[in-house]
DNA sequence: TGGCCGAACCTGGTG
DNA sequence: GGTTCGGCCA
């Protein structure tokens, strides 16, 4: 690979406003980068400067590949380049996420591994329905061991690189066995179906590349400059698919922060960036310190807090920002009260300083915790987006719609047939399917050949046979069609004929009503994105779908505040940010109680969530909050204390209600605790108080007295109805939260709260 | 065979 | 709180 010549020696303009780290980072473009980013430190604009600038020698934008973790991310920066060097050129260079790039390429190469280039993109409810289907007809309780579970372990698996027969080889205790089992058979069935799921979008990119030495040499010359963004999160699949593409030349800068690794639980494996130098030795290591983006109060905060973990790097995060206001804490009585309070700060700065709704970012870390801010955010008349939620996909009649465009695509995709085939209902009940199933393996084929040949498939009813017949007449004569018509208008005129949209008028309700909607607005997006690219057919709109998160891209920052998990606010920033649901037992999360690595993981996250803010940090939490729908009462988190308390000031939420006493609650700071609003009532009652509250909120509060603790100890025996005896290892928490973690006999370690466990000592 | 109802699970996060 | 799954009945 010959670099096209340098014109001058001189650097573009548009370094100029970089620093020197910054400059180097950029301009150092042959040869293995290493580039520690702090948080706010401009990564993401060296990223996009060191694309301008290799763009401004002349190298074809086609040649460079940047590969991010989020949509979000790959958006971003996509859109930055556009503005330095037109939207036309920025369009060519290869930049997305590591899923939305691979299966990209995946469309091209699928033959060389036996997929068809309409392979389908099943996602993790997709898999999860796969793993519970070959659960039951191998006949292994879902009771025992969960769909969910066996799903994670597969995943888990696939990120380490380990395959069905190593799987199985290794297998030892029952669980293992158990999964072995299933993973066999689940790799079996997605192939059949000519599906991927999401792990296997990154390892079939690197069975092709290792199978085939003359594609791995093409896209070894094809990429001439790799980037990767946030390389601390990459798993060993990620690692090894880079190291395979940039093999040739050894173009390849990874930027990072270990300071912000928050993926380890989906395989993360931060020695990729720690011995980063040990797999490229000549790598140039560039170290982003100068913080542009907080105050020096924030970056204190994030600072204190990152410094109780003991994994870390050093690093000297320093900034010429302004001192700035204070990170406000706010107490409340609930998650209802938290939602209110937050909502009336944000009205208050849109109303009084004229901010825009756009410079506030609500952060939590469930994505539970939205329902109540969505419904607060909706009665304060704000507008919102929920930025990688997954709510809108997430529905029974999107799913639907999806499966059936999928089916039309791609004829082996079992799965989503057998999800669709009575959507609406069309006669052909489960003990139809399951025969038509058992008929299709038996005679090798896919399901929805096994319904043509309905007619002659054993024991199928004649009702049966002529629905079977008359889907797959349908089904067949729109493939037909396919490339006659443009994607939107195909997917109109099919979903129209599967007769889902009739079924939804006719029952008329205002749920049906919405789902109709809700297909509409798919199906409108299809026909948005087919003006935005005329040459996009209905697979690519697909593979777009499975591997975005968020169909209102565009409602991004167009005035509306935005709401997500702390994940997804990697890499994001915001004037204004709150960090909701500051509480023991949500952040960090119950499981980190027991593991330091956990802990620290969370605590990263913290970090994260802090350093997302520009200006002005709200942390806020609830004294009690609904979860699993029931009322849990909690203490705030102690990540709260571990900011210096000098940059802390305390403030109560809750207007209608009047504050309960705080003393009881083991907060250190509540000298400096002002209730907001004139009404603090003092109120020793261990029961709530309420009033002559007009707020509906209060009703669904009112009986809440938590069960008596069960008296289980460490070393105890216990019986559990459905895992049977085993052993108390530890035992935390108080209250409805106590929990303990049990060894049993036959599923091995188990977290089981108290109260729902029900365990009995033997 | 298909529809309806109650029980059980859930919620840790991303693509 | 919502969703999914299995059992029961028409």
């Amino acid at each position: 690979m010959k670099l096209i010549p340098v014109k001058e020696h001189q650097a573009p303009a548009f370094l100029e406003g970089l620093n020197p780290e910054q400059t180097e980072a950029v301009i150092t473009t042959n040869g293995p980068v290493l580039i520690i980013a702090g948080a706010g430190s401009g990564k993401t604009r060296v990223l996009t400067y060191r694309i301008a600038y290799l763009l401004s020698k002349g190298i074809n934008p086609y040649s460079i590949l940047a590969l991010t973790f989020t949509n979000k991310a790959a958006g971003e920066m996509k859109n930055r380049i556009a503005s330095m060097v037109g939207e036309s050129i920025a369009r060519k260079v290869w930049a997305g996420t590591f899923h939305s790039v691979f299966a990209r390429i995946l469309r091209i190469e699928a033959e060389s591994l036996g997929f068809t280039n309409s392979f389908s993109i099943y996602d993790t409810d997709d898999s999860l329905s796969v793993i519970r289907a070959i659960m039951n007809s191998l006949g292994i309780s879902i009771q025992q061991f969960t769909p969910q579970s066996i799903r994670s372990r597969i995943s888990n698996a696939k990120n380490q690189m380990i395959g069905w027969q190593q799987y199985e080889a290794d297998a030892q205790e029952i669980y293992e066995k158990q999964t072995a089992l299933v993973y066999k058979e689940y790799d079996k069935r997605l192939k059949i179906n000519n599906a991927m799921d999401f792990d296997d979008i990154l390892l079939n990119m690197i069975k092709v590349l290792q199978l085939n030495p003359n594609i791995k040499a093409i896209y070894q010359k094809k990429f001439s400059f790799i980037m990767v963004d946030e390389y601390q999160d990459t798993n060993r699949a990620q690692y090894l698919a880079i190291q395979l593409l940039a093999g040739g030349h050894k173009n390849i800068c990874v930027v990072g922060d270990d300071a912000q690794s928050i993926y380890r639980w989906r395989g993360a494996d931060i020695r990729n960036i720690l011995e980063f130098k040990k797999d490229y030795p000549d790598a140039v290591t560039v170290r982003l310190e100068q913080n542009y983006r907080s105050t020096k109060t924030i970056l204190a905060a994030a600072d204190s807090v990152i410094s109780h973990n003991k994994k870390q790097l050093s690093k000297a995060l320093w900034t010429d920002n302004p001192q700035g206001d204070l990170i406000t804490v706010i107490s409340n009585r609930d998650d209802r009260d938290e939602s209110d309070s937050i909502m009336r700060i944000i009205k208050e700065e849109v109303d009084l300083h004229f901010t825009s709704e756009k410079d506030f970012a609500i952060l939590y870390r469930t994505n539970a915790q939205s329902l109540t801010l969505e419904d607060s955010l909706r009665r304060a008349g704000i507008a919102y987006t929920i930025i990688g939620g997954t709510s809108f996909y997430k529905r029974k009649e999107i799913k639907d719609t999806l499966a059936y465009l999928r089916l039309l695509c791609n004829p082996k995709d079992s799965e989503s047939l057998a999800r669709v085939i009575n959507e609406p209902p069309r006669g052909i009940g489960p003990t139809s399917v399951k025969r038509l199933q058992a008929y299709a393996q038996s005679m090798s084929i896919d399901l929805f050949a096994a319904f043509e040949q309905a007619n002659i498939a054993p024991d199928i009813p004649k009702k049966a046979i002529k629905s079977a017949l008359d889907f797959t007449d349908m089904v067949k004569e729109f493939r037909s069609k396919m490339n006659d018509l443009p994607a939107d208008e195909l997917a109109t005129l099919f979903i129209e004929a599967t007769g889902l949209l009739q079924s939804l008028k006719d029952d008329n309700s205002d749920e049906s009503l919405d789902r109709w909607n809700n297909i509409q607005r798919l199906l409108s997006h299809i026909t948005e994105m087919k003006e935005k690219d005329e040459a996009m057919t209905l697979e690519d709109y697909l593979q777009y779908i499975a591997l975005i998160s968020d169909i209102d891209e565009t409602e991004f920052g167009n005035n509306r505040i935005s709401l997500m998990t702390l994940h997804a606010a990697k890499g994001l920033e915001f004037p204004i940010v709150f960090i909701a649901g500051m509480e023991k037992g949500l952040f960090p999360l119950g499981k980190a109680e027991f593991d330091q690595d956990e802990e620290e993981e969370e605590r990263r996250l913290f970090y994260v969530g802090i350093t997302r803010a520009e200006k002005k940090l709200y942390l806020s939490f609830a004294e009690k909050r609904y979860r699993f729908g029931e009322l849990v009462f909690s203490e705030p988190s102690k990540f709260i204390n571990e900011i210096n308390p000098d940059l802390l000031e305390w403030k109560a939420g809750g207007l209608k209600i009047p504050a309960q006493q705080y003393a009881s609650t083991s907060l250190k700071n509540t000298n400096q605790y002002r209730p907001a609003h004139s009404t603090f009532t003092k109120n020793t009652s261990p029961k709530p108080f309420f009033d002559d509250l007009a707020s509906s909120s209060s009703d669904s509060y009112s009986q809440i007295e938590p069960d008596a603790p069960i008296m289980i100890k460490s070393g105890m025996n216990v019986k559990h109805n459905q895992f049977g005896i085993g052993k108390v290892q530890m035992v935390s928490g108080e209250g409805e939260k106590k929990q303990a973690v049990v060894v049993f006999d036959s599923v091995g370690k188990k977290q089981l709260l108290l109260k729902y466990a029900k365990l009995e000592i033997v």
